[in-house]
DNA sequence: CAGCATCCGAATAGATACTG
DNA sequence: CAGTATCTATTCGGATGCTG
């Protein structure tokens, strides 16, 4: 059963309306994963952190558009947010390595599903053939 | 084996990997789905439509600090993306419907994994105990 | 009820240059 | 290499009032 089939995705949407429901609950579940992760440039920096991109000038290339202050802004701003860490390796020339935490990498199945999603529902704005495939072994239980 | 295992963390992180060496790949299929539910408000009008609320006026009440221009604003956005759909009952007084399409529902794993990304790893944002818990039924192949 | 119009300030972001 | 500084442009969004 894949995550996008009708069966899962009604059972999906009841399990939103429970966890509203739920006693002791202080803030939105869903606002607060997206004040982490909702801001431009954010999810790119992330996805280069996933394929093992670790310095500032990789990231600058790899991301295209954004300037060097918007990346260092949101690299403090996730720093500040405990999913990357910042390390001075004492090379020579000192260089700095960014690295996920276990927090952070906790982040991967979501983006996971981001990606899923789009190549799954939009295969036309994904895809130079327009046609809908899937990487993921994603499942839910019946 | 839940999402957040370790085991299948790692592994959403090679899949995030495979992803980017698809051959035919237009776009950045994480940008894609981030450009349509990134915005501010956004997750929170879909929220509420997971929750069953269809009207205008009904959206505004329950999101705080909402203007109506930025709900005017954001529901036309996900009407053009084809998120939800625009029905006009014509009851008396005339009244407006807003409805998840299809595509819409099925963001539906996408938001409740946000939350529950919140709610099992920074359980202290969420819940006024501090403790962790987990709705979901969550599951990935191992 | 379901918005739109206008005005304004704040936040965001781009361009460009510069540094230890 | 890994940023910071400055300046400007644009976008976003809040306040308020109005409409059929």
């Amino acid at each position: 059963m894949s995550l996008f089939d009708m069966q899962y995705v009604e059972k999906s949407q009841k399990m939103i309306n429970k966890v509203y429901e739920m006693p002791g609950l202080k803030t939105c579940p869903i606002e607060a994963t997206f004040s982490i992760i909702g801001k431009r440039w954010t999810v790119l920096i992330l996805r280069e952190m996933f394929r093992g991109v670790k310095q500032f000038n990789r990231f600058h290339e790899n991301i295209e558009g954004m300037t060097s202050k918007m990346l260092s802004l949101r690299l403090r701003e996730l720093e500040r947010n405990k999913i990357i860490s910042r390390k001075i390796i004492s090379d020579h020339p000192v260089r700095v390595e960014y690295e996920l935490t276990e927090l952070g990498q906790k982040l991967g199945p979501l983006l996971l599903l981001a990606a899923s999603f789009s190549m799954r529902q939009l295969p036309k704005v994904i895809f130079k053939d327009g046609k809908s495939r899937n990487p993921m072994e994603l499942t839910a239980r019946s």
